[in-house]
DNA sequence: CCGCTTGCCTAAACCCATTAGGTAGATGCA
DNA sequence: TGCATCTACCTAATGGGTTTAGGCAAGCGG
């Protein structure tokens, strides 16, 4: 009997790849086993059970995309530093669907506090310094961009944009703007 | 052997409560028969699969979330309708949370059609009469206001808010506030 | 090169979904 | 009222996923 070398990363990643294809929530330990030419018990040695899991993918899912986030932020401000964190945010969702929806697992307090939110929001955060917003406002500012983010993303991603014109790309386009626009002009308390 | 008295509506309506418990997702055939008192193969006489009763709960919970917004919508414009409609779609998954995680299940394009989810886009629609939006904005602006919707209601809901300071009720009052300054002031494309 | 760790296995229990085919309670018609 | 029919619910069986207990051998450390 060869060893097939499972460790928890591994699955992490396979699962991720995994999820990818079809879908967060098909994600398996029977089908993980599968695909590494193992029982499926043997995974239970380096994985605590399914949630653990997906958990872990939530975690790789989200230190991924705050990668990305960080590279996309360098050196930009203003517009074109929320227009490049949103499309971080999008591509990422198109590009890995099963991993962004495994981003928004529902994590444990303890897993939330260790993840890479924090510097999701730290991020999101680090844009309004290019926006002229007052310190009790900033909060409200991030969670209005969170909100939008993540909502559109998921209703581009369930296809509730795909069968009715104007094409999403046109939406989101003009959405960023009148984001922009709303930032510079923000309503006073 | 009594009957038991089983009907599609019925399962529907006794699925949507046991959602609300336990959460959408884990509304399952077994669990439902056994509520009823009743054997699991009993339940496919009435409804087609596991999915197919899924589905029906999306539509409940669409028709639901749809009536309730057309009386908050009566009689009101402007800044009230926004408002209004707005926290119909809070309130709702605050009060039925596995209802509302029903209604963003992924329905086939023929479900979908036969669904509350146009009246849904005719409301938010509406609420843009009360601004002044070039035509071809329209749709970018329902856009947003779904996104922002969905989103801020499903990141509460996922308790992204709960444990930091403002109180969510704050940021939830100050976004509906910005939404209104920018629908008032939409930026020229 | 030998012993111990540990990686993977077998076996078994339990839960959910789904289908095939049976039985008895309700319904309709004379 | 009595009989035939229908159908609501049942039993039985299959297959997949999760999880735990306990065994054996591969390969590393001495």
């Amino acid at each position: 009997m060869a060893r097939a070398g499972l460790t928890a990363e591994r699955l992490t990643q396979a699962g991720a790849e995994l999820a990818d294809e079809v879908g967060f929530d098909q994600v398996t330990v029977s089908e993980l086993a599968r695909r590494f030419d193992v029982k499926v018990a043997s995974l239970y040695s380096h994985v605590r059970n399914s949630r653990d899991l997906k958990a872990r993918i939530a975690l790789l899912s989200l230190e991924e995309l705050a990668d990305r986030a960080a590279d996309a932020l360098a050196g930009r401000a203003g517009k074109d530093a929320l227009v490049s964190l949103a499309n971080v945010y999008r591509d990422y969702a198109r590009e890995h669907p099963g991993r962004y929806a495994a981003s928004r697992f529902r994590l444990t307090p303890q897993e939330a506090a260790a993840s890479a939110g924090g510097r999701h929001s730290q991020m999101t955060r680090a844009i309004l310094r290019g926006y002229d917003l007052p310190e009790a406002e900033q909060t409200h500012a991030v969670r209005l961009l969170g909100s939008v983010f993540h909502g559109y993303v998921g209703l581009e991603l369930e296809g509730g944009f795909s069968h009715s014109a104007p094409a999403s790309q046109e939406s989101w386009t003009r959405i960023l703007d009148a984001l922009d626009a709303l930032l510079r002009n923000w309503p006073a308390p």
